[in-house]
RNA sequence: GGAGGAGUGGCAGAGCGGUCUAAUGCACCGGUCUUGAAAACCGGAGUCCUGGCAACGGGACCGUGAGUUCGAAUCUCACCUCCUCCGCCA
């Protein structure tokens, strides 16, 4: 959600903005019912000023004086509760609106309709090459009896399945590889609830959009597809301290995704499934934007150091317009190589969205000259599993089948080749 | 799941239909006093919407939302959250 006035002020920029995100936002309708919204406000307080008076006055007032006011305050009541009712349609259009305002994209950001239309911006590593035909993830994990697909689905349904053995153990090794990685660069753990209720999806920017990729419960609760949701929650409807730095959180939580409009996509294997693991950065700062620039790079270059750990090819791109949701203004995404696929695949997403999460969820601090202020959030992936599974054992395979464990997960898997049992 | 109790300003806590522009204490800011500090004393402070260049003015906010009333922190209803007890449970 953007600040009326800034909207107000801004009108064009903001459409501008709504155009290269290739989102639909009627601006000019929200321009008008904003000038009744507030033309009305204005009656009704006027109203409410002079109710104010009279009940002063009764208190004082005797006999017939007191019959006079009384019958006086009937009338104005009449014409306030009509007033009332339409203001009360009227902020229904209103939030409505407002929630459908997207953020407007960074100037760095690149025109484009859809991710085809990201462009690269860094590239790490050569795409692996073999001297024998390489197997898919899905053959090299199912002969090692890393992962159960067949069970998987027959259990979980579509999209389901089991990690196993060394499949297990290479998951765990990134998870601990990972919380040593970003809490070295001062990240503070945290395991987040992935039950989570609507008006944290709201504040997030998840809903009203997003509601048919969600899992929902029969108590109206969702199942969140990001810890992001329930971290950037955490403060909500509260006011943080900043003066000792910005928030940073490395937070944990399975992730639920319903994949809905996604039906014939990645059907087999790991890299698209209901229901992953996550961990997750999400930083709140000051309202500045190079403050929130300069954390956008850091939390990026974070999860590249983390792949260049494991020695995964990877490059980065920018997300372009089409490709970025309603509140973030400027996006990058990793994607490491995968040889099955003889493509890059996204790993990571890392984007800022100045004030527009926090003003939803209500969360200010006070700046230095002790005004209160809408703080500014960041998010980005850390490291889901399993899908980094993919890549780990498909550009680790070795001619035999077996995979060779990168060297930094080496002290977490315990050996350092994956072979047949 | 059942039975009770409670949600008030940064914190603690009074108020339970009109003088609440919410007592009081602590914390906070300014001042007096002091070599300086503490103590004491005096004074000041919230958030949001809205009008105005400003000075200043209007409205709203006592968990949230509806309602009763000329008038609601105070009464009614629903919801949310927390606490106590019982039951169930990893």
């Amino acid at each position: 959600m953007l600040d009326i006035k800034f909207i107000r002020e801004n009108a064009d920029i903001i459409k501008a903005g709504a155009a290269k995100k290739l989102i639909t936002a009627d601006i000019d309708r929200l321009l008008a019912v904003d000038d009744e919204r507030k033309a009305l406000r204005q009656e009704i307080d006027n109203k409410r000023a002079e109710q104010n008076r009279r009940s002063n006055e009764i208190q004082r007032a005797q006999g017939d004086e007191r019959v006079k006011i009384l019958e006086a305050m009937k009338q104005l009541k009449e014409g306030m509760a009509e007033e009332e009712e339409r203001y009360k349609t009227v902020m229904e259009e209103w939030q409505k609106l407002m929630l459908s305002v997207p953020n407007i994209p960074d100037i760095s950001v690149p025109e484009g309709e859809s991710d085809a239309e990201n462009v690269e911006v860094k590239t790490w590593g050569e795409p692996t090459t073999f001297d024998f035909a390489p197997k898919s993830h899905v053959d090299l994990m199912v002969a090692l009896d890393m992962a159960d697909f067949e069970r998987g689905s027959k259990v979980a349904g579509f999209r389901g399945y089991f990690l196993k053995n060394d499949g297990v153990l290479l998951a765990n090794a990134v998870w601990q590889l990972a919380l040593k990685h970003f809490m070295y660069k001062g990240l503070k753990p945290l395991v987040a609830p992935s039950l989570v209720r609507r008006e944290t999806l709201l504040g997030s920017g998840y809903l009203p959009q997003g509601e048919e990729d969600l899992y929902k419960t029969q108590d109206g609760d969702f199942l969140a597809g990001t810890a992001e949701v329930a971290t950037m929650a955490y403060y909500m409807n509260e006011q943080v301290d900043l003066e000792n730095g910005p928030i940073q959180f490395l937070s944990f939580s399975p992730c639920f995704r319903r994949e809905a409009g996604a039906h014939g996509k990645d059907v087999r294997g790991l890299i698209r499934v209901h229901e992953f693991f996550k961990w997750e950065q999400v930083i709140l700062c000051k309202a500045e934007h190079d403050e929130s620039v300069r954390l956008h790079e850091f939390v990026n270059r974070n999860t590249e150091e983390f792949i260049e750990q494991l020695g995964i090819p990877y490059h980065t791109v920018i997300n372009c317009g089409g490709d970025l949701g309603l509140g973030q203004v400027k996006k990058y995404d990793i994607e490491l190589w995968v040889p099955g696929e003889k493509t890059y695949r996204e790993i990571s997403s890392a984007s800022y969205f100045h004030d527009f999460q926090t003003r939803r969820l209500n969360i200010r601090y006070r700046d230095a000259e002790g005004n209160l202020r809408f703080a500014h959030s960041l998010n980005s992936t850390a490291i889901p599993t399993p899908r980094i599974l993919v890549s780990i054992v498909e550009n680790y395979q070795q001619a035999d089948g077996t995979i060779r464990v990168p060297e930094a997960l080496v002290p977490y898997v315990g050996k350092s080749v994956i072979g047949p049992a």
